[in-house]
DNA sequence: CAGGATCCTATACGATACTG
DNA sequence: CAGTATCGTATAGGATCCTG
């Protein structure tokens, strides 16, 4: 018999990972993550050009939600044209780990999957 | 200057996390997961209690994929009427630590949201 | 260069009713 | 009980073109 702390705390933690999930589910968001993180500081047409299938509309849209859920920090450089930074803030770098351990996950997933 | 081998670590990399993303993401797997693993075994009927606003169509479409990539394990009770439990694979079970710091962050990127 | 606007399709998801 | 079937809406995402 499971007591009444016990599922109190459950149902809070299943609230924490869905807040989790509804800031990194989507399409493109780890990728985008990850492609900042891996260069450290990297431009719009950069990104645009590390993730394959991408379109310039969601890169746009999926920044813009990062920037709002303070994971990513947009900086813009007073260059000719233009040109638009990216980076990680601390918050976003603290994923750090769990983007490691996906990527760990996944390759373990694909040989469960397809190999053997 | 980021050599060759390195960028190509970063292309597998990312479509891992990929794999990953796609076999997690949507807006319910991991809570099936959760519920699952909290009580070791769990029936249809008690996995859909257990979620705040799921529906049954979404909770047996997503058992199925779940199913699919080996991360539930089906069995059918000999009982009447039928009752159907689910219970994590070992696989599945390799998720814990993920969930767990997936758990951790979202009530960090709470604080950070919303309250400090 | 960094995006916004527009149009379009596919899928995710919800609600409800039904069945072995 | 454990689903399936059906119908409907909303959102995700793609393709393309446009602009400061």
């Amino acid at each position: 018999m499971v007591c009444k702390n016990f599922e109190q705390n459950y149902k809070q933690e299943m609230r924490a990972v869905q807040d989790s999930m509804d800031v990194l589910s989507g399409k493109w968001k780890i990728s985008i993550l990850s492609s900042i993180c891996f260069y450290n500081k990297r431009r719009f047409s950069d990104i645009l050009a590390d993730i394959d299938g991408i379109s310039n509309k969601m890169l746009s849209k999926e920044l813009k939600e990062l920037e709002v859920n303070k994971l990513v920090k947009r900086t813009v450089l007073d260059t000719q044209p233009v040109t638009v930074q990216y980076e990680l803030t601390k918050h976003g770098l603290s994923l750090k780990t769990i983007i490691k351990e996906l990527t760990d996950w996944g390759i373990r997933h694909r040989k469960e999957i397809i190999g053997k």
